[in-house]
DNA sequence: GTTCTATGAATGAACG
DNA sequence: CGTTCATTCATAGAAC
């Protein structure tokens, strides 16, 4: 369909009042509902719980096997993805892993600047026991991480950042840092939200520490 | 904290659905800081690193095992379910006002093929006039606006390579789980998701499906 | 309220 | 490196 056309009556259909919407928005800051919240909390408590759980699998059934293998040739498979035959979308593009997003940060985070040609061969065979990967994709992700974070066209936290008028020009300056998921052990170290969680927490550390996460 | 109140107040309303998400804009206090969303990102991010790692030493050691049936323990937790069925990131999009959308229309036409960064600022200036709207947005509008118009031109001249994806259609929503992680509730008082944590996300799905958590 | 579609946004890769 | 392209994901609003 043309949206030309049809999009100009949707939105104008919003009218002021969708306007003001967004403007509150924007205004109120960062905010979200109780069943967010709620969402929020559940997925926390069922990693904790999934992690702990995995941890025990782990430990009764003896590690006898390299598991470092596992890959389709050189296209990208999720391992996890495809073991459960799921959304094996047999991808074309390179995706990181959470461990491997992880890593990552946490070279380009003590990183001083770009990897060397021998650095990302290391870190790419780092990686290598996470998943597919290749040395172009460690240099490519490099790359943009880096310009990326230097491009800053604001977004941080709030997608629809605007002030309708003259508030403008100080607000334009996002407070936040573009960089995120750094360095998980530092992270979640000082990040305690509360007593509740502290339970998914510790099974964190031991887990982190079982596997030399925080190493 | 003062979370009752919204609670309470989030089941009244009914009318139009705009009317609805006044209300739940208007009703939601619940606010986080940057650093907040940042700790909480990585932490989810550090619980799905672990949970992809510790699937794959369990996926790999138990090749020849059946899961089918593997609980993780005897938690219930469903969790997931929840979470796939709503989305947790509260992102909001930005969405074009009519006013800002002609502009755009016509400013691309214009033919100025790529609007460049200076010229971008530009545009979000103007267009903040209109409605809220950052830079970004303009960029990504670019971006979006080309990309479509040059696949449609694709697509076109060559027969339908219909890829009528299959996936998605199980991102039901699922029945939830149980009061054990609502005892987590008092713990998070205030978040707010705005940043992108699909990638998290989606390896966190990908293992409760393993596993069977998803029912 | 469920499904579908248009489209904002994220991001790996490529280009100059 | 900075910028742009291509592909994919997620979601708001429309359609049913």
């Amino acid at each position: 369909m043309e949206w030309e056309n049809q999009e100009m009556q949707h939105h104008h259909q919003q009218g002021e009042d969708y306007l003001q919407y967004q403007i509150q928005n924007e205004v109120c800051g960062k905010v979200m509902t109780d069943e967010q919240v709620e969402e929020l909390r559940k997925q926390i408590v069922a990693y904790s719980a999934i992690s702990e759980q995995l941890a025990e699998l782990h430990k009764s059934m003896s590690a006898h096997h390299d598991f470092t293998g596992i890959r389709l040739g050189n296209l990208y498979c999720d391992p996890i993805s495809a073991s459960v035959g799921h959304k094996i979308t047999a991808r074309q593009r390179w995706t990181p892993t959470a461990l491997q997003l992880q890593i990552l940060e946490n070279i380009y985070k003590q990183g001083t600047g770009t990897p060397s040609k021998q650095k990302i061969k290391e870190i790419a065979s780092e990686l290598e026991q996470h998943g597919p990967i290749s040395e172009t994709n460690v240099y490519n992700w490099f790359q943009n991480r880096r310009a990326r974070s230097k491009r800053k066209l604001q977004s941080s936290t709030d997608s629809v950042n605007a002030e309708t008028d003259v508030s403008t020009k100080e607000k334009k300056t996002k407070p936040v840092d573009p960089d995120f998921i750094t360095n998980i052990s530092q992270g979640v170290e000082s990040f305690y939200f509360q007593a509740d969680i502290s339970r998914g927490y510790d099974s964190y550390n031991n887990l982190a520490e079982q596997f030399g996460l925080l190493g």
